[in-house]
DNA sequence: TAGCAGATACCTT
DNA sequence: AAGGTATCTGCTA
């Protein structure tokens, strides 16, 4: 959070090293001071949304050294509606951009949770990778079908099933 | 249907 | 100009 109550960078892990990179990784230093009060309402938020809940409340932003190539990626991902999914490949698309790029700006994310990256899979919508600062990705795709399946999400074997499947437009 | 390459792709520093 | 990539597609069997 900065001073202006902005949400900066968020970060949840079983790595404690993995969650200060990403905080400082988006942090302009001296390390915005709020970071250990956990009764704010975007820490509050926060533990709702990794429950699965629906968003409550809007989030001001605040990006600090992102590109705007990046900040696009992330305003689609803000489009996604919840308990559903799209595709690297499909937001590609509709930015004009490479699906490998999109990843690259997918994984990028300085508020994960808050900006849904979680709700973005494969073109073959397996539950693909997920990761923060250092966690190998593919040691985090539990973690990330676990957010999807409480947002109500039934995977079929390891495949979502294509009616969840969100079109960006 | 599953596994493997190639793409001369696309963004970042 | 080089290096990284949380992908896609088409081909093989």
């Amino acid at each position: 959070m900065d001073d202006e109550d902005q949400l900066v960078a968020s970060a949840f892990s079983d790595d404690r090293g993995a969650v200060k990179r990403q905080l400082t990784k988006w942090s302009k230093p001296p390390m915005p001071k709020h970071i250990q009060e956990a009764k704010h309402r975007y820490a509050e938020e926060m533990t709702r949304l990794f429950r699965g809940s629906h968003s409550s409340s809007e989030v001001d932003f605040m990006f600090e050294g992102s590109t705007g190539f990046q900040e696009n990626v992330w305003s689609v991902l803000e489009k996604i509606p919840y308990g559903r999914v799209t595709t690297y490949g499909l937001i590609a698309k509709v930015i004009n951009s490479g699906p490998r790029a999109v990843g690259q700006a997918v994984g990028s994310n300085p508020c994960p949770l808050f900006i849904p990256c979680h709700r973005v899979v494969p073109s073959d919508m397996t539950v693909g990778n997920y990761s923060m600062m250092g966690k190998r990705p593919e040691d985090n795709g539990d973690v990330k079908r676990a957010l999807l399946e409480r947002e109500g999400i039934r995977f079929q074997g390891d495949k979502i099933p294509l009616a969840a499947l969100w079109t960006p437009h």
